[in-house]
DNA sequence: TATCAGAGCTCGCGGTCCATC
DNA sequence: CGATGGACCGCGAGCTCTGAT
């Protein structure tokens, strides 16, 4: 327990080797836990180890290994759903033998030397969320490398949830609730957003309400939900959907929000009671006991062990061929959904019907 | 623009100088922009490289050099705050030629391995978010490199924010808006919680209203906000806070967003009308437009700096004396904090003085 | 003499540092 | 000044060597 002495450096394996009187490649034997070393060897190396404070030197062993077993994770660090994800990564690339190096994406041009620093780092492969757009460099530069996308769809090999089914359980359930003007609010204009919208329609062309089809606003964030909410209050109830599936949980969480207090004049609305709410993603926000979204679930876990196995099979064989994986969503039903209700009524007996207002 | 041939191996330094027919040294000045090579030899050895699709080995240029100019960011991706912070960091390190690892924090136990982890990449010193708790294994391990803490009070350097300037910050604000009872609804019973609560209760003294001191809650996110909000909805008003300092934006948005709709049989209250709230951190959070947190801010930038500048020091002088910086405050004004109400009316004629009501 | 566990030796991974031409 | 040769960073792969069975 002495620590290193100090000497300004750690102590090597040859250090050890020195202390214990015997060869540093038997040090390096123990150390990697590797068969050979004699039972009395192990102990005497590990103690001697212990006393000298001694601690791997990561260049070292991976500038001489053949491969470096490590895999590079490009995403956002403020995007919560990502960094979950890439969390989950870790233990599941840890499961397989794989290190993960993290590549946190600030801006996008920033991405080309996010991904130049892990190739230097010589990680045998990329795990990514897709890029809003893509660049001729950026395409050269993944071309080097086995990638698998995150998040939507891109060209190569990719993971992301199975948009059309998830929009059909979203769809169904809101059918069942007796629902017919169902919108969705759409997320920005990247291929994720786009493809979402896509399976908007045509799971409500499938439903039958190709004619009730209506796509509202344009982001993820919840800013983008409240503007949505302000032009929602400002219709007349005959005129709005009862119903909206977002393309995110954070665009829910404004809408939700917003829709429930009101907005200045503009008094505020129930939920589910007026409208009923969809989220996307079933983050924690939907879980939150004053929204208590529902929410088409993506399953993180499911995920990050079907692009870690893309990636493992294009390590092992280059030449397999592209693939795409659509992880099975599923809807997790809470309080943001309820009852369609029949607008037959008066403005006024509608807002008697439920006994809750803003005093004060 | 040949890329790397199929040789599974990416080329090396030797091999741009073959290509160039120059020494491999040569290759490495140029490649480093060290002075010495000529224009000419600059030119050709740059060309070969691109040509070849050269890429730096980190490994090997880490094991050889003798510092490795690499800091360690000890941090949970979860949290939105410390996932900023640190991205501040990078930047902020890469203007003083460092660069940054990540070491993403999951389990509280995982911690030790975090940093064993970046102790083998031979990061020169961590910077780190306080821990809950501390154990001795963790102390005995951040003994042996520099180590700045960041996010509360620690033993050792550190760097947080003055949380008393910020409390007397909130409370004067809020005492000239005519408010007396100010509630504290506090963090939890990490360190960081402690010391707010106590600034809080400081702060308190000072403006004279220690009789007015009430703690509620207890918890970071915004379910302890929530929850606080169903206590406070309960109370009679001359029973109940006319302003609460929080100790978190994300308390706080649970607390204003179950204050204004209310909570099953309970009707909400208007914030700021009936209570005023103030967030801490002024995270994007406290800037959405429907929540509009006044809020005490927490300058990312300037944390950052200053938890570099520690490190910096240190790294220079490991003799230098243990410092705590504390981080001056601001207070950004917004839209959930307003005038106090003398509470002489009765509750009807309350819910009266503001025409904002939930319908339906 | 053949076998084999246990330990040691040599080389080199891909760069940088220093001295030298 | 511009370029080079050699040593070396700390470790691991593969082979050799030793002595006991």
């Amino acid at each position: 327990m002495d620590a290193n002495d100090r000497t300004g450096r750690l102590p090597t394996m040859s250090d050890v080797a020195a202390h214990v009187g015997v060869s540093r490649q038997l040090v390096s034997l123990v150390l990697r836990g590797a068969p050979g070393p004699s039972r009395q060897a192990r102990e005497r190396v590990l103690a001697a180890a212990a006393e000298l404070g001694y601690r791997a030197n990561a260049s070292a062993r991976l500038l001489r290994q053949k491969r470096t077993f490590l895999l590079g994770a490009l995403f956002s660090m403020r995007n919560p759903y990502e960094s979950r994800l890439v969390e989950r990564l870790f233990s599941a690339a840890a499961a397989r033998g794989f290190g993960v190096v993290l590549g946190p994406v600030t801006d996008e041009a920033d991405r080309l030397r996010v991904i130049e620093g892990l190739l230097e780092q010589r990680v045998e492969g990329l795990v990514g969320f897709v890029p809003r757009s893509t660049t001729p460099e950026l395409e050269r530069l993944t071309a080097q490398v086995p990638l698998v996308w995150l998040g939507g769809p891109a060209p190569g090999d990719n993971v992301h949830i199975d948009d059309v089914a998830g929009m059909r359980a979203a769809i169904g359930h809101l059918r069942g609730l007796g629902h017919r003007r169902i919108a969705h609010l759409r997320g920005d204009g990247s291929p994720a957003g786009e493809e979402r919208c896509r399976a908007y329609r045509q799971a409500m062309d499938e439903a039958g309400l190709s004619s009730q089809t209506t796509v509202l606003g344009g982001g993820w964030d919840e800013e983008s939900g409240a503007d949505v909410a302000r032009d929602l209050l400002r219709r007349r109830p005959s005129d709005a959907p009862t119903a909206v599936v977002c393309a995110s949980d954070q665009a829910a969480a404004g809408l939700v929000q917003v829709l429930r207090t009101g907005d200045g004049a503009l008094p505020g609305v129930d939920v589910p009671g007026r409208v009923s709410v969809v989220g996307w993603d079933d983050s924690y926000l939907a879980a939150l006991s004053f929204l208590d979204l529902t929410s088409v679930r993506q399953e993180i876990a499911a995920t990050a062990d079907a692009a870690l196995d893309l990636v493992s099979r294009r390590l092992e064989d280059p030449a397999t061929p592209v693939e795409t994986v659509l992880t099975a969503p599923t809807l997790v039903e809470r309080g943001s959904t309820g009852p369609a209700r029949a607008h037959r009524g008066t403005p006024s007996s509608q807002r008697l019907a439920r006994s809750k207002q803003t005093s004060d």
